[in-house]
RNA sequence: GGGAGUUUAGCUCAGUUGGUUCAGAGCACCUGCCUUACAAGCAGGGGGUCAAUGGUUCGAAUCCAUUAAUUCCCA
């Protein structure tokens, strides 16, 4: 059968990652061997596919595929988060497009809609991923709000609160109001905005005077306590004692004096609005002003504001302009660019509000987890981000764990009948037990109790992740838990490093008491080629199932991968997976070279065969040896790099071509085997990175001994290196590469004879001759006493090689060439000389690199020898 | 404002404790080829004051200092 010159990935893949699947070589169970594992970063229940997960699978991919190659039980774990602000936001506008109203739901209704939609949609990335090739061991899947992923999460939120660790608080959160919940500083994106700077006029009480201030926030004034300028401040002393009055509500509030401002600023006379600004809020603290809270949870203005009730916090900004217009309080307004924090989520402004939330105190769980990472037992690659790990860490403040929605898990909490105590435990009959005890009170039933309204920041799930998706937390005596955990290498990305990772490592410390993870490989975001993040709003990210189509899944996660370096931003491109598909395509193509040669039993192998057999060998162990490093380095740009120049360069342009039987003639069967042995040694070695084309080389090339799938094959053994044989062939190498410029020059086809003849000096290595003649096409190698006249010629490691040409050669070209060598070799020897006849060098340097340097001398002083003796010749 | 990082070819990046003319790789680019595995290819080729300045050293892309540009984190 004729097979197709282009690879065509997507019959392939199809079929390969089915088999994968009906064999269930991706699931693993607890033995004898070396666990390795990873867990998987769940992605939301709302996502799809996008270009992160792409580059964070593959990384993942392929170290798991590799482990499980170097003979672990590796097992990958994949799983999704439940994400309560996204998720419940989507359901939240399902339902209103189906004309349902939040409101008029009840809680469990609502969370009948969300399981609803989470049942329908929340696969979908767990089945693209299916596509890219992850080796997940999908009998594993796990969902942050299943039973025992849910019953984790109560039992540390109760065994944390017994600690004394969690605790009530009012507390300035920033406040999402189109979700209606505090979102965490984390989940708060600050970029510069447009907006404008108000100077308004306030009356000093008693006087016919004002002082001026500067807001970006006129509403606000509505909820001012105080104005306050900075006591170092000489234009403001005669402000001591006064008050002043807060425009449009006519308040009555204190001047006073505080360094925090600064004297810069704007006017350097600052309104204090506690409710409504972090640093006004401690101001106010400090200085114990009251607060006014002028708006509701949706951002509109609430009774307390008194003017423009019910107006969006926005529209009543305008309001209050228009109203201090009409007071003639407008000093001036002027153009401003400031940061304005948005939600992560919703993108709508994050408004600061105080408001009643749980809190996980940190800084003594943070401890060992700083500690770990210092001390190596974590390790962080690239080692960078080590230093922005711990000066978080020992900054960290308390984790507001409470979230004002309904899909999540809600706090284990329940409050006494009419009263704000509460009891905290795992199920209602527990806390019943407890609020009988603690009211004395034996009638108390159930219904008489009152859960917390609140559900738990997703992250608060997801920080259990390592260890509860072995059961670790409700079940620490399992014996998958006690096989897997801890795990081995956690790949994400820098973004997440606090919301996630360091939390993690908390986790670990606090519950098993050991780490959750030994690496972490933190890889770059997908930026396009303007460095912008690719996103859903800008636009810029191409569709990852199409690019699937377009380059296979093997061609993307070259892609991927090629650019990838740790740490570093990878600047997407289709030419990247398109580098990827090429690569796929040459493999195929080498394939379709091998599996249609004829084989002839009777016919001796070539000599240039046999020499080339075991240069490969060697250079294929070489290889072995540079991608051992690489993985243990977590360099799999540069392993990449290492296999696709392996497999392009030396085995298809040099090995092919040396071997390569003439037209319609058959091969030898022993270079034939040999090359089939090759082939399986370097499908071995790209299978990480493309599961899907080695698969199927592998049923090509495999024999009876050998694996059914390559999923389950070993890792090439590290062999012999022959070092003098890799010297050897590249000097061979440079030889062709004379020929073949010889032939450009000379405008000589390829299919012409030519002969080759050598002045020799010293040794003379000829184990390659034979290829040189082959690659080279020549009809005859001899040795010669003197440069034969009209000969092009070039030198390689101090041997002339010369090709006669007859009247082809012109004279004084040949000259003009040859001199320019000269004039290279002679700034050379200069270069070494002036190291060696300096007396300092001769006495400082080390033995080994005086060496060195002696050697290069006598190489470039022989060298010149040759050249001017050629010149010397042709004039 | 505080802290951390980055700066090497047109682009993306390697460059391990200073020591081969050490200035590299891939892609892009240029030239010549539809040579019967592959034009998604083959064979060649050009291209960089290693951000700047100063210092340490026999020797600096590599170590130190200052400056500039840039990115990120925190406030």
């Amino acid at each position: 059968m004729e097979i197709p010159t282009k690879y065509e990935s997507q019959a392939i893949e199809k079929k390969w990652y089915q088999y994968w699947l009906d064999n269930k070589y991706f699931h693993s169970k607890p033995d004898s061997r070396e666990p390795y594992v990873n867990v998987i970063p769940p992605p939301n229940v709302t996502g799809v596919l996008h270009m992160g997960h792409m580059l964070n699978n593959t990384i993942q991919d392929v170290l798991v595929r590799r482990a499980r190659m170097m003979g672990k039980n590796a097992v990958w774990v994949p799983g999704t988060d439940h994400a309560s602000i996204a998720t419940e936001a989507k359901v939240v506008a399902k339902l209103k497009a189906e004309g349902i109203d939040k409101n008029t739901l009840s809680r469990d209704e609502f969370l009948r809609h969300a399981w609803e939609w989470k049942e329908k949609h929340g696969g979908i990335i767990l089945d693209q991923l299916k596509k890219l090739g992850a080796s997940c061991d999908w009998d594993r899947t796990c969902f942050t709000m299943d039973e025992i992923r849910s019953d984790s999460v109560i039992r540390v939120f109760v065994d944390l609160f017994d600690k004394g660790l969690i605790y009530r608080g009012v507390r300035m959160v920033n406040w999402d109001p189109e979700a209606k919940t505090a979102v965490s500083d984390e989940e708060v994106i600050y970029t510069e905005e447009n907006s404008k700077l108000y100077y308004v006029n306030y009356k000093i009480e008693g006087e016919d005077a004002y002082v001026t201030i500067a807001t970006t926030r006129p509403e606000t004034i509505l909820g001012d306590t105080a104005v306050c300028v900075n006591p170092e401040d000489e234009r403001f002393t005669k402000l001591k004692g006064k008050n002043v009055i807060v425009p449009m509500v006519n308040r009555v509030v204190p001047v006073i004096f505080d360094s925090y401002v600064d004297m810069e600023f704007g006017t350097g006379c600052l309104k204090i609005t506690p409710a409504h600004d972090i640093n006004d809020y401690e101001i106010g603290v400090k200085h114990n002003l009251p607060s006014i809270d002028i708006f509701n949870d949706n951002g509109t203005l609430s009774d307390a504001a008194t003017l423009f009730v019910g107006e969006d916090r926005f529209q009543a900004r305008k309001s209050a302009v228009k109203e201090l217009e009409k007071l003639g309080l407008i000093a001036k307004i002027e153009d401003y660019n400031n940061k304005v924090g948005r939600s992560e989520r919703t993108n709508s402004v994050i408004e600061p509000k105080l408001s009643m939330q749980w809190f996980l105190k940190m800084e003594n769980l943070a401890k060992p987890a700083i500690d770990a990472v210092e001390n190596g037992e974590i390790n962080i690659i690239p080692a960078k981000f080590k230093n922005v790990y711990r000066h978080w860490m020992e900054n960290v403040r308390d984790w507001c764990i409470s979230r004002q929605l309904w899909w999540g898990h809600r706090i284990p909490a329940f409050y006494l009948p009419d009263s704000n105590e509460y009891v905290v435990a795992e199920t209602i009959e527990e806390a019943l037990e407890k609020a009988k005890i603690i009211t004395g009170n034996n009638s108390l039933t159930a219904s008489d109790l009152r859960q917390d309204e609140d559900v738990l920041d997703t992250w608060f799930s997801s920080w259990l992740w390592p260890i509860s998706v072995f059961d670790g937390i409700m079940n620490p005596e399992n014996p998958d838990y006690k096989y897997y955990y801890p795990t081995n290498d956690l790949v994400t990305a820098p973004e997440i490093l606090f919301f996630w990772v360091a939390r993690m490592i908390i986790a670990g410390y606090e519950y098993p008491k050991q780490k959750p993870f030994s690496n972490v490989y933190l890889h770059g975001i997908v930026r396009d080629k303007q460095r912008r993040k690719m996103s859903k709003s800008l636009g810029n990210s191409p569709d990852p199932l199409d690019l699937i189509d377009t380059y296979g899944a093997d061609g993307v996660r070259v892609g991927m991968l090629l650019c990838a370096p740790a740490g570093g931003d990878l600047l997407y491109d289709d030419s990247l997976p398109e580098q990827g598909r090429n690569f796929a395509n040459k493999i195929w193509n080498a394939f379709r070279l091998v599996k249609n040669w004829e084989v002839d039993e009777s016919i001796e192998q070539p000599e240039h065969s046999a020499i080339a057999v075991k240069w490969l060998d060697s250079k294929i162990n070489d290889a072995i040896q540079q991608l051992n490093q690489q993985f243990d380095t977590f360099r799999l740009s540069e392993a990449l790099m290492t296999v696709y120049k392996l497999f392009w360069d030396d085995f298809s342009s040099w090995y092919l071509e040396i071997i390569k039987p003439e037209y319609q003639k058959p091969i030898d069967k022993q270079t034939y085997m040999q090359t089939l042995g090759f082939f399986k040694k370097l499908s071995l070695l790209i299978a990480p990175f493309m599961p899907f084309i080695t698969e199927e080389l592998w049923q090509f090339v495999k024999d009876e001994q050998d694996v059914e799938s390559i999923v389950l094959a070993k890792w090439p053994e590290e062999g012999e290196e022959d070092k003098s044989l890799l010297d050897g062939f590249s000097s061979c190498a440079e030889v062709v590469a004379g020929i073949r410029n010889v032939r450009q020059e000379k405008n000589l086809p390829q299919k012409d004879k030519l002969s080759l003849q050598i002045v020799r000096h010293g040794d003379y290595d000829n184990r390659f001759d034979a290829v040189i003649k082959k690659l080279g096409n020549l009809e005859a190698i001899d040795f010669v006493e003197d440069k034969p006249d009209l000969a092009a010629g070039f030198i390689v490691k101090s041997q002339e090689y010369f090709i006669p040409l007859g009247n082809l050669i012109d004279k004084d070209e040949e000259i003009k060439r040859l001199e320019q060598e000269l004039k290279y070799a002679e700034g050379f020897l200069k270069s070494v000389m002036a190291k060696l006849s300096n007396e300092r060098f001769v006495s400082n340097a080390p033995e080994k690199v005086i060496e060195i340097e002696r050697k290069k001398q006598a190489d470039a002083e022989s060298k010149i020898k040759i050249i001017r003796e050629q010149i010397e010749s042709l004039r």
